[in-house]
RNA sequence: GGGGGCGUAGCUCAAUUGGUUAGAGCACCGGCCUGUCACGCCGGAGGUUGCGGGUUCGAGCCCCGUCGCCCUCGCCA
């Protein structure tokens, strides 16, 4: 028997070949017996090569050939030979040779599959749980490739850069100490310390702010991250970030140079020119045009503010309200039903809006349940703020402004949805910066401040002196990426002082003990002399989801969790034996 | 924890809205086929309708409970 070793890959093979001796290896992804001739199409990571048998060169060889079914793992000698005339596919790399069998290896049998994986036209894929029970499967289709090579050309291209660039890769632990704020922590027992807890990092944030301190002035690192949390389409466990940071930088420096790598990474990787700079646009301004933090900006449908005209209606849902916004939708007043509207005022209410009035524009009049409330030179003024033509829909909310940035701003992207204002099959991405956004949230329910990114981001400087005495007004030199809807990265300028961290710790209700006691290695790092510095974090799953083109994190992850945080395929997470607990001081 | 969707053959789905023996395509098994590439043709096997209970002469369909999966809100510095 000769040997299995492949000479080349299935997708490699070309009429230049045509002579050969070649031997092929991977699995069978389809199978066509015609009784005289058997096909199959031989499949690995690279491409496709069909594989033909004829009788004509041995009965053994052809009866063995006609026990092939899909996804036996085999390896085909034989001589490159070019299809019959007439017989090409010219819609397949390898379409124009086939492999003439001369000599079979069946390297491994394969019951018939769970599920189809050769991605055959027209054969819909099986539920996504079956795949992930068998995801070692689910990973041969070609689909699934496709993404994982994206992502590793994707990480390669930013290392490559950002090493041409003078940039470090540095590791940092997985096991360290869990801090307050933030998300939930996975925890680790410690064994030598029984009672006291390692927690898996959230983010490297302290350790390249360390690194900083210590003079490592560009830093990057492809970190793990961990945060127990429940999970989204877009959202699992664990992940992975680009974590970068940079000293003797202002926020401007931090931007640029994420800007060329994030251009870069799409050139390389989906061939895309982003024009850079990237389009910058405040909080503020985001959350009053679009009603979101990471407006999607692939299509209009912006939010406009009608509060200043509502006194003037007889509406009192208007006139009570402290915020009234509506979209205007263009063109569309025919296309809604009555039962549609029902529907998306529906939608909105799982936002916290009590409703969604409506308004269908016509030439002389105004077609609306609210219409009777619209005094004449009040609907003029609405026409003119909403620039409003025959055949439009407006839409409104009236509520505080919470509510009314969340229901419009989600409205806004159920619209695009509805009327199919996105083609996934385009290469089409918006990318912006969305800045200056509030150093400090209130939590209504823990009554307190808490930080809007983390309490490591420096104030803005022309703030610092209103910090404790007006710190909702207080804005931070933070910076979030936004592509196609999509958070995909976010940092700041970090705090480089310690009093100015001392007093940032303050206005979070943490004592000075507490802060010693959890930030105190911070503290005095930022004494010995620490270095202005900042930084971005960028999510690599998300960016893998957006270069590739699908809305569901697990498709960009080898092995991921299901929504309940399982493994389907190991079962994890599983019972552990009494004695390892007993090791750890936990109950037996 | 709340809201929504789903669960029928190995896979993807259907079942005239409570009525005969739960069907189809693909996959599988047997046979035929000299150029296919979603090959084709003939035949076959394959079902605890997620699970448990209830209503009914009769339940895939209705009711109650339960399990699982997905989307979403809360949560995610």
């Amino acid at each position: 028997m000769a040997s299995f070793r492949r000479t080349h890959t299935c997708g490699e093979l070309r009429e230049s070949e045509v002579g050969q001796s070649v031997t092929l290896s991977g699995w069978v992804n389809t199978y066509r017996d015609h009784g005289q001739f058997v096909f199959i199409d031989l499949r690995d990571r690279y491409g496709f090569t069909q594989v033909v048998f004829e009788p004509g060169r041995g009965k053994e060889l052809f009866e063995a050939a006609r026990e092939l079914r899909a996804e036996t793992c085999v390896a085909v000698r034989g001589v490159v030979g070019r299809r019959l005339p007439g017989k090409e596919r010219h819609d397949m790399p390898t379409g124009l040779i086939e492999v003439q069998a001369a000599e079979l290896i069946v390297l491994n049998r394969c019951p018939t599959p769970p599920f189809d994986v050769s991605e055959t036209p027209g054969v819909e894929l099986a539920n996504e749980d079956l795949r992930l029970q068998y995801r070692y499967l689910d990973l041969r289709r070609p689909s699934q490739q496709k993404l994982l090579i994206l992502r590793h050309q994707m990480i390669r291209a930013i290392r490559e850069y950002l090493s041409a660039d003078g940039f470090l890769e540095v590791e940092t632990p997985f096991l360290g100490r869990s801090t307050p704020e933030g998300a939930r922590d996975y925890l680790v027992p410690s064994r030598v310390h029984n009672g006291a807890w390692y927690a898996l990092p959230q983010s490297p944030q302290l350790y390249k702010q360390l690194l900083m301190v210590a003079g490592y002035d560009k830093y990057f690192q492809i970190a793990r991250c961990m945060r127990d949390e429940d999970l989204r389409a877009d959202r699992q466990p664990e992940f992975t970030q680009l974590d970068f940071e940079m000293s003797f930088v202002e926020q401007d420096d931090v931007l640029g140079t994420i800007e060329g790598l994030v251009a870069r990474v799409f050139k390389t990787c989906v061939d895309v020119d982003l024009p850079t700079p990237f389009a910058r646009l405040s909080y503020d301004d985001a959350m009053l045009r679009y009603g979101s933090d990471k407006p999607d900006l692939r299509f209009g449908l912006e939010i406009v503010d009608c509060t200043d005209l509502a006194p003037a209606t007889e509406f009192t849902v208007f006139k009570s309200a402290a915020k009234v916004r509506a979209i205007r939708v263009p063109g569309t007043a025919e296309k809604f039903s009555r039962k549609q509207l029902d529907e998306l005022t529906e939608y909105v209410r799982q936002f916290g809006a009590k409703g969604l009035a409506w308004i269908k524009v016509e030439a002389g009049k105004l077609n609306s349940p609210i219409e009777k409330f619209l005094p004449a030179a009040s609907q003029a003024s609405f026409r003119e703020r909403l620039q409003a033509e025959p055949g439009d829909l407006l839409l409104f909310v009236a509520d505080s402004e919470d509510v009314v940035c969340q229901s419009l701003g989600n409205l806004r992207l159920e619209l695009a949805r509805r009327l199919q204002l996105i083609d996934p099959s385009r290469k089409d991405f918006k990318v912006a910066w969305v800045l200056d956004f509030p150093n400090f949230m209130f939590d209504a329910e823990e009554q307190r401040w808490v930080s809007n990114h983390h309490p490591f981001t420096a104030p803005q400087d022309a703030d610092l002196a209103r910090m404790e005495s007006d710190t909702g007004s207080v804005k931070a030199k933070a910076y979030d990426l936004v592509i196609n809807g999509y958070e995909a990265g976010g940092g700041s300028i970090r705090i480089h002082n310690p009093e100015v961290q001392a007093r940032v710790f303050a206005v979070l209700g943490l004592t000075p003990e507490q802060a010693r006691e959890k930030f105190g290695f911070l503290l005095d790092a930022l004494k010995f002399g620490a270095p202005p510095h900042g930084g971005i974090a960028l999510g690599l799953d998300r960016l893998t989801m957006i270069l590739g083109g699908t809305t569901n994190i697990r498709d960009v992850i080898a092995f991921p969790k299901n929504k309940q945080a399982r493994d389907l395929m190991t079962g994890a997470p599983g019972l552990v034996e009494s004695r390892q607990l007993k090791e750890l001081g936990l109950n037996s």
